[in-house]
DNA sequence: AGAGCGATGGCCT
DNA sequence: GGCCATCGCTCTA
């Protein structure tokens, strides 16, 4: 079960949000909880870019999103309906705000702590949803700011050899036009399936 | 299958 | 006071 587990460098993250949202896919996000890792692979991104009336951080710097602001490779968790919470990881330079939502995983490890976490057993409704996986990982305001190479949240894996598509963005009513939604093709663990557009 | 809606709190004008 | 980067339940068909 213990899979070798490379994290991604901060590099990788100082790339245009859009590309880094789309190589993502495929990749691998674990924390590190103390029942042990709870993750899966990244199924379902969104991006957070410039000029972006959809992006927390489209106003400039505030305290929640401070961390948009920082630099690249960090954990960016707020809060969400007053809630749910939602994970990002932070792209470009320190200075810029811009990350990418994670939407969905395909639950691999621990998945026993994810059912207990959500109260299902249904593995499709563990981790298809930016607030559905947060309350399976157990991620929360706690993680907010974490170094993604670290933890307790990280994402690792290698460049995967997977057909990705893209849509819009879900549940924004700003810049909804902007095709920054990312799924990995046919997997079962999406938030909603692509749509045609 | 799809529409409607309540929960619940922080942030915005 | 209204708006949310949501979710799960109910109602209608």
């Amino acid at each position: 079960m213990a899979e070798p587990f490379q994290p991604l460098p901060h590099a990788f993250y100082n790339r245009d949000t859009v590309e880094v949202a789309r190589d993502l896919i495929g990749r691998i996000l674990v924390r590190e909880s103390a029942t042990g890792p709870v993750g899966g692979i990244i199924v379902e991104t969104e991006a957070y870019g410039p000029d972006d009336p959809a992006n927390h951080a489209h106003r400039g710097p505030r305290p929640r999103n401070a961390v948009m602001f920082g630099p690249p490779g960090f954990g960016y968790v707020y809060r969400i309906y007053g809630m749910y919470w939602c994970v990002n990881a932070v792209t470009r330079g320190e200075g810029t705000g811009e990350a990418v939502l994670i939407r969905a995983l395909e639950p691999t490890v621990g998945i026993e702590v994810m059912r207990a976490n959500r109260g299902t057993e249904d593995p499709k409704a563990l981790c298809s949803g930016p607030g559905r996986l947060c309350q399976a990982l157990g991620i929360t305001g706690a993680d907010n700011g974490c170094d993604l190479m670290k933890g307790p949240v990280m994402i690792g894996g290698d460049s995967a050899q997977v057909d990705v598509v893209e849509t819009t963005r879900i549940g924004i009513t700003k810049a909804a036009h902007l095709p920054w939604r990312f799924c990995m093709k046919e997997s079962l663990y999406l938030s909603r399936p692509p749509s045609p557009q």
